[in-house]
DNA sequence: GTGGTCTAGACCACG
DNA sequence: GTGGTCTAGACCACC
């Protein structure tokens, strides 16, 4: 896997996992971290953290012993997070910056179309 | 000046500057570095590093011993730039999410127009 | 079985397993380890992890072949061992939590009542 | 500073900065990460890990570039933590022991009293 | 100067 | 086998 510069890679792997999890490509137990690790090219310390990270947003749980598991609400949870964001801050600032570089809605429908 | 968490302060600067810029606010002389350090209750040094940014992006140049002034074609410089970002990588992030939260252009229009 | 997330489940087995030696529930023979894994829906190496470490508090006591078994003076054992860790442990850290958080003990006495 | 061996290291100098904070032994800013590593005989990244911690506990808040200081309201919120687990959890257990032991809080008093 | 992140490698408790 | 923690050391962005 490869990483953009800006962001930290540890949340980029987390992003990477919330995918799988909203795709339904996993659906129970998630890699061992160091299978992760080995898989991305990373330090396993670098997964564990993003392992913490997930578990404090609620989105996996651990099963001590055993490994990491998706949580039950994941899927909820993810989207209803993605979705506060999107609306309160990305809209607002999308429209703006239309508006400020003299755009309108249907200039974007036909950029999205072309491509 | 109050700033958000994730983006580094040296950057919002620019954009609050971008903006007097834009709405011609401010013409020809930008305030000298530790009027807006005082200003923004911030360190001269991140107003320099702003200032330096801005530089580099042809925006305002220098002219040693005087102050920073306002290039004449900046207006230009900063909205063919944004435009550029904001179609080449805004706004398809913008229609993937979007999709993802199962919203409609429709939707949106609504949600905007009730703020 | 429901474990708590701080302690160790073996420790907790041990402690539940404790409680039904002191009440006599459990007199002579303890369960199998797959019997109480069963019923705890524990990993049978984690029961044995706790037999093993009531065995090094000669708590109980195995027989090969046959099983494990409730040593004589268990009781005494136990109940001598739970008294010193309260008393030099315990106590002193209770009373000074109950003084930092500005407590008395008749506070306590009123919390303890009325559930 | 000597920790024991139960205890992660970065939840027992958790402990010692809310210590700090509780007897207002440090007010306003807290020691840089490098300097508490240092004092500590620790590697830095265990005290990081600790700040990211308290922070997240809302006890102390980072100003950019400059260091972590103590929240406004930090004392409260390790008071009123504390004192839920206290008695949530901790005098109930409290009691239950002692009335197991047979002993009662007179006898605690003459205990302490000894001391 | 500050903290944030990452790697490499190790040891340990736990299930 | 699993994850949790810690050290050593490095690089970087930021203020």
């Amino acid at each position: 896997m490869e990483f953009q510069e800006q962001k930290a890679i540890y949340l980029q792997i987390a992003e990477r996992i919330e995918e799988n999890i909203l795709t339904q490509k996993w659906i129970e137990r998630i890699p061992a971290i160091r299978e992760l690790a080995l898989e991305f090219k990373v330090n396993p310390n670098t997964v564990a953290r993003t392992y913490a990270y997930l578990e404090s947003q609620g989105v996996i749980h651990i099963q001590r012993g055993v490994g990491y598991f998706v949580a039950k609400d994941a899927i909820a949870k993810i989207l209803s997070l993605r979705k506060t964001i999107f609306i309160e801050k990305t809209v607002p600032e999308f429209f703006k910056m239309m508006t400020l570089l003299g755009l309108t809605l249907d200039d974007l429908k036909e950029i999205s179309d072309e491509k």
